[in-house]
DNA sequence: CTCGATTGTGAGCAATTGCTCGTTTTCCTG
DNA sequence: CAGGAAAACGAGCAATTGCTCACAATCGAG
């Protein structure tokens, strides 16, 4: 919690090197979705990946940035996430299949490790530098749907900047609570309520 | 972090040791807002305080029992702001009107001492003494939500019960997000603009 | 005023943490 | 095989933390 530089102290070159570096990121994953950030010590970390605290310092310079790559990671995945699905195949016809588009990628990236997504987006302390990252992602977000709601006859919002940010924040606070909850069974319940929602909301009447 | 029970060793009875206690709890709302869970060290609270560790550890048996302390005050006072409204005049006719109420004292209540509430409910580890209490708060809440929604003839969503874990999720869930970010000004627009979605959700063309 | 009970004090202990660094092991090149 | 570089190791240090406990100050009942 000292340092404030991010980046590793040495950058892997042989392939054994590069295993080690994903072993220990793999293990503190793990460590951290089941004891938390502060309980997660980085000695635990090492010894779960079945290294020593040494090499663990060797690629990573603090214990803030194995977090950070973490976060980013799952940031990243969910980003991607989405774009797999818009290239796959047509974009749906309806709103509401558009919207259900997002809504699913949200939960699938959400149910992938509830525990893990908690202490990464919820208990842990969020370095500016990560802080930035994810702005600017979640603004990239807005900017698009709100040209996907400009460009649709359906949609009959008025204010539609804020109602881009709604819907954003809407599918991401919203997935994130009914996932980390305890609801294993009543997702499709909810998938199809929250699409809903969204979809009377945008195109209610005037 | 050691002991679980939460129970105060000491119940404070001359006025001098009540006031002791409320400049501690007062202290440590400070310190938590301002440097985080993990670094509002018990020390650092006695010392804001004006008092030693020794008076902290007199009414309080550990670091989470104030944090809890505080949390269950924070929920406390957000349900007796929604009591006071609802029987400071009669129930809005609208529905509109009613989802008002509601949205302005999830607002009020959050917009109050943002940085603690991020604390208390993000950053902190929550016992699980505190977690049952926050959740039966939460039932509670859904289950009036759902009486509300059922004997309302404008609704004209399907599945209530979803409906409500929707509703009241939503106005927690997004105003915290709003009223934590960088957006003084625009309450008001996203005030009028959730109601507007809830509204449209709920009396939405089956 | 007396004197036991309540309240307040703070030096310091035991435990834990993130992290360093001197050393050993493994790999790659020639 | 030689030998230098890259990778891995892990004992242990410096700093911090939550918390104890022996004692001092203050109160209030008789």
């Amino acid at each position: 919690m000292t340092d404030r530089r991010l980046r590793p102290r040495k950058r892997p070159g042989q392939l054994r090197a590069v295993e080690t570096r994903e072993r220990l990121l793999a293990a503190a994953a793990r460590v951290f979705a089941e004891h938390g950030y502060a309980a997660g010590t980085t000695n635990r970390i090492a010894e779960a990946a079945g290294h020593s605290i040494g090499s663990l310092y060797q690629y990573f310079p603090n214990k803030d940035a194995i977090l950070v790559e973490l976060a980013a990671a799952h940031a990243r995945s969910g980003i991607e996430s989405i774009r797999r699905r818009l290239e796959d195949g047509p974009l749906p016809e309806t709103l509401d299949g558009r919207l259900r588009l997002f809504v699913r990628a949200a939960i699938d990236n959400h149910r992938d490790d509830p525990a893990l997504h908690r202490v990464l987006f919820e208990q842990a302390p969020r370095p500016p530098e990560l802080l930035e990252y994810l702005q600017e992602a979640e603004r990239e977000g807005i900017s698009a749907a709100e040209r996907l709601l400009s460009a649709d006859p359906q949609v009959s919002v008025t204010d539609v900047a804020m109602a881009a940010r709604l819907v954003v924040n809407a599918i991401e606070s919203l997935v994130h609570r009914f996932v980390s909850g305890d609801d294993p069974a009543h997702f499709d319940r909810f998938e199809n309520e929250l699409v809903d929602m969204l979809t009377r909301y945008l195109t209610g009447p005037r």
